[in-house]
DNA sequence: GGTCGCGTATGACATCTGTCATCTGCAAGA
DNA sequence: TCTTGCAGATGACAGATGTCATACGCGACC
């Protein structure tokens, strides 16, 4: 019987990355990069006329994050198998990243030889999760902010002033403090930067 | 003439991406990939045991920065040639590699077939960095931080509160108050959020 | 010896941040 | 219909931040 090998599209901003690990990919006889493409924006349409079996997504790229692409993907090519490939293992990461439909979770800190392996076993339909990750998104628990209160987190992450983050977000000015104090109580914070760090942290923003 | 490879020292501290750029290297006629490492504390170690031409150095790593190993490699091993190999190709880090001995500067968005040709290039004696970045680097001027100032920034990043980080430092409250407002100064910012922000941007930090 | 810059400190003061109470409108759910 | 939560707002107040003036010790440099 002959072996099929599996087609696969690669999806990370970073081209030096990207063609090598397309390149390792290529050794193996049973996979075959089919496409690669540098913005989450590009996965759909890559994946429409190239048919992947897999798809190997970054998270942070320009156009869409490969969070995003996953839901896109799941949504129009449910037959794709998705593995978010990432540089931060951070639990918040983890849990967008199910919640999207993807069927693996790798870490860029991982060996080389798991990626190979991973295409293959999200192929026999297994999933592919750190366990210490998977604890730690579980642990956090769901998150606490509201759409607006993380807007108005996430404006202030730069340092801009209540007056700024008021103007540019079309509030008033103790609106923005009134939303900024109930983030900070909500993380557990005691001050807007360290509820900016926590809800990374945590993947709340 | 026979043709003599090139030995390379791989540092990068996620596995999947330095095995796969050790793979794409290592399918170059001329390039043998000697040693590889995870921590910046263990480049000048596995320098002088595998006697490279050329060290590829990431920037952020556990142990010392690839900057820093630069610098010790430079001291130690001054045959050696350093190519930094980074994710964010910020002028801050170039200039710091530049003076910590670097001979190159590369991103990771630059397409992979670029790290082979700069390896080739060092060992001619050339000089690799990217035009764009180097006038940034040289536009933003010199750090006008002195080392407490910048420490009690550094201390303020993630969102200490001003008690303590002069209980950390062993500086009373009204002195970290005075570095912080002349931090705040220098880098043109109006609190210590954008302060840390255009620090780092800039290298200063 | 004098000057300069850095490190460190105190005190006063203006501004900003963060908390809290209170209020209204709206939509969803019981 | 009533309750709940979210969005948005105002006002008062306490505490934190940032600015500024002033001062001293130390080491480097002229």
């Amino acid at each position: 019987m002959t072996v099929r090998t599996v087609r696969v599209l690669l999806a990370d901003d970073q081209s030096m990355v990207r063609e090598a690990l397309a390149t390792l990919l290529g050794l193996e006889d049973d996979i075959e990069v089919v496409a690669q493409v540098a913005r989450g924006d590009e996965v759909l349409a890559a994946a429409r006329e190239h048919t992947p079996d897999v798809a190997l997504l970054d998270i942070e790229m320009p156009g869409l994050t490969g969070i995003e692409a996953a839901a896109r993907l799941r949504a129009e090519l449910p037959e794709v198998k998705i593995v978010i490939v990432t540089t931060f293992g951070r639990p918040g990461y983890l849990r967008r990243a199910m919640e999207s439909g993807a069927e693996a979770f790798l870490v860029k800190d991982a060996p080389a030889s798991q990626l190979a392996e991973a295409v293959r076993q999200v192929l026999r339909g297994e999933r592919v999760i750190d366990p210490g990750l998977a604890a730690a998104a579980l642990a956090d628990g769901a998150d606490p902010l509201t759409g607006r209160e993380r807007e108005v987190l996430r404006a202030a992450a730069d340092g801009s002033v209540n007056a700024e983050i008021a103007r540019r977000l079309l509030l008033s000015e103790g609106t923005v403090r009134n939303y900024l104090s109930t983030a900070i109580q909500k993380t557990g914070a005691r001050n807007r930067a360290e509820a900016v760090r926590i809800a990374r942290e945590k993947g709340w923003l």
